[in-house]
DNA sequence: TAAATACTTCAACAAAAATTAATCTATTCT
DNA sequence: AGAATAGATTAATTTTTGTTGAAGTATTTA
């Protein structure tokens, strides 16, 4: 048996619901590269702070980012171990090759 | 150059949103195993045709299902290729493993 | 201690997504 | 042709998300 093999579906619709928004999406790929502070992505994205505040938790909440506080600045990088969850719920699809083809809808012991 | 490498974002952010739903998720997973009719998934799901219907749509826009007529059924399946790639998009976080640690903010070339 | 900076939270509002029930289309069965 | 079945579509409504601007918290600097 693998660890984590069964992340529960809530933590999955949350990951891929964080991941469901372009300015999300823009904002981990920003710190794909490294990891910034909330000024900096506001800068890059062009967006206010507490718009971006608002995306930043529900990438937090998902887990899949985390802060480190220096000073006054709040540094966020990506946790990447999300980010495999999410990756080895979607492996789980492409594993099994062959789908059960046809079988005809009414055959199957409906008690008619 | 691999092919398919660059789907744009409006596709990974319309493939994650149709995964970001706990209806849907189940669908898929059931899917998984075999081909369904929409009067198979409305019984195991346990809802009505109606709500599942908007919800297949969300999936078959995202491109994760397809379907095939068969008389009066309609046979939903995964398109495992769409699977691969948001598999492939969230494999490109992994695959970069150092994260550039703090750089402190005001730094970085800000006009001050 | 006061002012400034970085960020979050709140409350009001706007917009998008989901639910429901009814209607519509197409196919099959009699 | 008429009734029944499978499924999609529509419109009205509710629920959830997202946006905006103002206010709040914490930290730093003067």
């Amino acid at each position: 048996m693998v660890a984590a093999l069964n992340p529960d579906l809530a933590t999955i619709v949350a990951g891929f619901h964080a991941l469901s928004d372009p300015l999300r999406l823009k904002t981990i790929e920003l710190l794909r590269d490294q990891e910034l502070c909330v000024c900096d992505l506001c800068e890059a994205l062009e967006v206010t702070q507490s718009k971006l505040s608002f995306h930043l938790k529900a990438l937090k909440e998902a887990g899949l980012v985390r802060t480190r506080q220096e000073g006054r600045w709040i540094y966020y990088s990506l946790n990447l171990a999300q980010f495999v969850v999410l990756e080895q719920y979607l492996a789980e699809y492409r594993r099994l090759g062959t789908i059960v083809p046809a079988r005809p809808c009414r055959d199957e012991g409906k008690s008619s």
